[in-house]
DNA sequence: GCAAAAGTGTTTGCACTACACCCATGG
DNA sequence: CCATGGGTGTAGTGCAAACACTTTTGC
């Protein structure tokens, strides 16, 4: 067997940055300046560099593409089909992002290059629907088994807003008493003791996630 | 921000081709004959061609080195930690592997470089004891809500054979007929009516899998 | 006092657990 | 007839689903 280093693969990484807007699902895009898909939507991302890691890399173009920084983010996929950009041969390795859009909204003004919050089913450049069709997926799975809902809220919250955010992600609304049996009953969030006042209706508990690291629930057998 | 295209990145795929023989949940290994981990047993791998993508190399690999053809495969991960082969910077999408042993044994002995199967847990070269601990979790869940075990098995089988397959992976001992009414109750399984005698024992119902392709199955919510 | 969201319990059915014995065959 | 693994049922428990009203506040 011949090994043949490859001198023209590129690799590249794209990232999926979910937030919640108004109820709804939003994704991070910008636009593209130049062809191919000139002018059209897509995801944030950049070449791998140098003795750089496909997640500093992704990292990176958070920071560079939308002035975030610090931010959850996991690998999701790497997208490597012959053909899926038209300029020749990109390995990507998608990320998945998370973050709360009030913390976000002040960066994200400060960046270049038009970023701007889309819905999920927005047309965007390359493959590039496919891999936030994917994140969703994986997203929606997670918030099943794990904490990582925190990520799309403030630190800290009322259940409602929390149950929003499923309700929000998964796409169906959900009973509220049965919501917060469950939630209280995975044991990953306490109550602060505070309430949320101020608006015209009776003050909601508000509540914490117990750790900000990654916790994953159990299944079967 | 500046596109650096980067020409000294080494983008591979490593495979991690699970069987179980005697009991015991093994994974393919050969043997480098170089620097570095120069005698050491890795897992199989192979550089990405140009207009190859990952998975075709991935499974080029394993014809190559195991001799095995159509293959259950699917991407596990990307690993590009800096540092992880010394010999530079290397990216390396990670595929998962099932096999049946029975039908792996004819091929194998006519491949190159000393392949074998060992434990799971024998010292492996580079990174890739954590390659295949993290194929080994990816492959207990996947077990738990889709139909992969079928992989691991003969086209028809006996429940008996199916439970051990569960056991071997998941590495406990299940009740007979819990196992069995759970897993008649998914539907993912049927009989074929036809039963395996020749054993000095009663003869056990043969079942196969209603479809190859995978099946995900629900769960919370 | 009214609008608006917070908060709370019970019933019902289904699914998981634990557990032990008889059956069919080959030798 | 005996050794071997194949095959089966039930009772108890806990979790999920469905479902409606009272509470607290700001205005």
């Amino acid at each position: 067997m011949i090994k043949t280093p490859n001198t023209t693969i590129f690799t590249v990484v794209d990232t999926v940055l979910f937030t919640i807007i108004e109820d709804t699902l939003k994704v991070l895009c910008v636009t593209r300046q130049r062809d191919p898909f000139d002018g059209q939507k897509t995801l944030p991302g950049t070449y791998i560099r140098n003795q750089e890691s496909s997640k500093v890399a992704a990292l990176r173009a958070l920071r560079e593409k939308a002035g975030v920084d610090d931010i959850y983010i996991e690998q999701l996929y790497t997208f490597d089909d012959i053909g899926r950009d038209p300029r020749g041969q990109y390995l990507s390795v998608a990320y998945l992002s998370l973050a709360n859009s009030k913390i976000l909204a002040l960066n994200i003004s400060e960046a270049t290059q038009n970023p701007e919050f889309v819905d999920v089913d927005t047309a965007l450049g390359f493959d590039h629907n496919s891999i936030v069709k994917y994140a969703i997926s994986r997203l929606r799975s997670k918030l099943e088994y794990t904490n990582v809902a925190q990520h799309l809220l403030p630190n800290i919250f009322t259940l409602s807003e929390l149950q929003n955010v499923y309700e929000v992600v998964l796409g169906q609304i959900l009973d509220k008493r049965n919501f917060r049996k469950k939630i209280l009953s995975l044991g990953i969030i306490e109550t602060t003791g505070d309430t949320l006042s101020g608006l015209r209706q009776r003050p909601a508990l508000l509540y914490k996630f117990k750790t900000q690291d990654l916790v994953e629930l159990q299944r079967w057998f």
